[in-house]
DNA sequence: GCCGTTTTCGGCCCGACTGTTTTCAGTCG
């Protein structure tokens, strides 16, 4: 059993015992386990069988022999009684906004809470509000919360359906009737959540490809399988779609299911336009029922009289006129980003030190890492005080010696206080390569105070750039309250980077946002968050929305190398420099 | 339940917020 699946089993057991109103510290045992599995880097089933888990920081007598017998036999007896001790849908009734297990407790023995349909209707009847801890408030609250979830059900983040789709795409390529096989749909617009996976395949034997497709994966149910449409639903509840069309039709299929509706809407009116019939099966000349020969999705543009526009374009914003007269962006590709700042490491809430993280930084091709640990305030995830900052710059010189080739900056996510000043003086920053300022508190501040609160942290010459400017969380949270036309503002005004912050669940900014950043001239960092040395893979999520956002290579401050990148970090914090620009519009 | 050690048991992160209360419990980050 995987470390992943071994952390999920041991932090619900945590869950299940603080519902029994365990002792919270044992209740925290189980989660500090959890946690130190997920971040092991050797496998947990290893350790199993060399009696190794009692090395583990965080894993004594009791636990290690739990997750021996989970690792070799699969299975928990004493994880499967406790399940036997709640109802199923309590965890779900977990996962709204502002109840955890006392709330979630009382609402199950008193009113008979089984999940969130009956949460739902104890709240509709007016029963909650009457509750011991609970009020009219919590009960208006409760009812938000559930439509949040139900609103976000049916969706997955794409950092989670992106490998599971390359995956199958993967294999429906090794399957010899297969031709060709592409990612279709939302997904391969990079859209930052999927509701399912659409596959498109070209074949002379279709039956073959199903046949093929619904064993993909062993444990994969089939919903629906025809001739030209098969749909699965994989382990982790995620839909997949494969279309199967013969080899010419491929191109038009793959543009017809790759979308949005709204772009294949204006396509299909532009090709009516011109005497042209496009569905998914070609390009057709009015009259006609011979396809025009269309070898690839270039050539269906170019029949059209259109450049070729990129799947993360295809969104009715304007690419259709932007094709016609050759004014699409050259976006910003892979090779363009040569290093990334905002990483995290064991010295804040990270679970890689800094040379597993330089280590796996330089094997991604980049040129420069930037660790921006947490700063004190954000006493959760570990953060740095002074003196620690002052530990780790001498650590982060010393690896920087033994990686060669790799730049390693020295900076900080430093918390902007609640009124907008920073947790570190002026000062520590300065000694800083880089600071990226982040909001993790007082999330419920109006929306003026709220932006007050980030303007002025935006206007401290020592912020580099602001990170994740919203806050949200995709499908978990909203954003707090901001306007971020404000804050655009003053970035372009200080020359201050925005964030694209690369972690899935984050995505933030967005893509309608960053593109009227980079519209206002505000440069753009992607950056991954990294908490490990997979996470630094993350910085191509931030990639797909730049890409969205119509960003080229110029609009990314992480495009520049870091001799530049240095250069124009120092030149604003140069108040002089700073006041003599004069930000100027662009289209 | 883990850890450190004071080798046998006491301490384990905590401040802020919210909606309840009337001094605090529960949740969140």
């Amino acid at each position: 059993m995987d470390n992943e699946r071994v952390a999920a089993v041991l932090s619900e057991i945590g869950v299940l015992l603080e519902l029994q109103g365990e002792n919270p510290f044992k209740v925290r045992a189980y989660q500090n386990a959890a946690r130190a599995i997920e971040g092991l880097a050797e496998r947990i089933d290893d350790l199993a069988r060399e009696d190794r888990l009692q090395e583990i920081p965080g894993i004594g007598e009791a636990i290690a022999k739990k997750v021996a017998t989970l690792a070799t036999t699969g299975d928990l007896p004493y994880h499967r009684e406790l399940r036997e001790t709640v109802p199923p849908g309590i965890f779900d009734v977990l996962r709204v906004r502002g109840l955890g297990p006392k709330k979630a407790k009382r609402l199950w023995k008193e009113l008979g809470v089984l999940d969130l349909r009956s949460l739902r209707k104890a709240c509709r009847d007016d029963r909650v509000k009457d509750l011991a801890g609970f009020g009219e408030k919590s009960q208006r609250m409760i009812l938000e919360g559930i439509a949040f979830l139900e609103k976000a059900a049916d969706r997955s983040l794409l950092g989670e359906a992106l490998p599971l789709a390359r995956e199958l795409v993967a294999a429906l390529t090794e399957c010899p009737a297969v031709q060709r096989a592409s990612l279709a749909g939302s997904i391969r617009r990079g859209k930052e959540t999927i509701g399912d996976l659409d596959l498109v395949a070209s074949s002379d034997d279709p039956e073959g490809v199903m046949e093929f497709f619904t064993g993909i994966v062993p444990d994969a149910e089939t919903i629906a399988r025809g001739r030209t449409k098969t749909s699965i639903r994989l382990e982790s509840g995620i839909q997949a779609d494969l279309r199967v069309v013969g080899g010419s039709e491929f191109p038009a299929c793959l543009a017809y299911f790759t979308g949005s509706k709204e772009h294949n809407v204006r396509v299909r009116t532009l090709a009516a336009s011109l005497g042209f019939k496009v569905n998914e099966y070609g390009v057709f000349r009015e009259g006609s029922e011979k396809p025009e020969d269309i070898p690839d999705e270039e050539a269906l543009y170019r029949a059209l009289g259109l450049a070729y526009v990129p799947p993360e374009l295809r969104e009715d914003r304007g690419e259709i006129e932007a094709a016609r007269e050759g004014k699409l962006p050259v976006l910003v590709e892979e090779r363009d980003v040569k290093g990334v700042l905002h990483c995290h490491s064991i010295w804040s809430d990270g679970r890689a030190s800094i040379h597993e993280m330089a280590l796996a930084a330089k094997a991604l091709g980049m040129k420069y890492l930037g660790i921006a640990d947490h700063s004190k305030a954000a006493h959760y995830a570990g953060g740095l005080d002074e003196k620690k900052l002052v530990l780790q710059a001498a650590e982060i010189d010393a690896v920087e010696k033994r990686v060669k080739g790799l730049r390693i900056l020295r900076g900080s996510e430093v918390d902007i206080l609640a009124d907008g000043s920073l947790d570190f003086a002026d000062e520590v920053l300065a000694g800083l390569d880089f600071v990226v300022a982040s909001v993790h508190s007082k999330f419920g501040m109006s929306e003026d105070e709220m932006t007050a609160r980030i303007v002025r942290a935006i206007e401290n010459p020592f912020v580099d750039c602001l990170a994740h400017p919203t806050g949200r969380l995709l499908l978990a949270r909203e954003g707090y309250r901001v306007n971020l036309e404000k804050v655009i503002e003053a970035a372009a005004r200080t020359w201050t980077f925005l964030e694209i912050n690369g972690n899935p669940r984050r995505l933030d900014l967005d893509a309608v946002w960053a593109r009227r950043a980079a519209q206002a001239e505000v440069k753009i960092l992607l950056g991954p968050d990294a908490h490990d040395t997979e996470g630094l893979a993350d910085t191509e999520y931030a990639l797909l929305t730049a890409r969205r956002a119509w960003l080229t290579k110029d609009d990314v401050a992480n495009s520049l190398p870091v001799t530049r990148l240095l250069a124009s970090l120092r030149r604003r914090r140069n108040p002089e420099a700073k006041r003599a620009r004069k930000p100027r519009k662009r289209g």
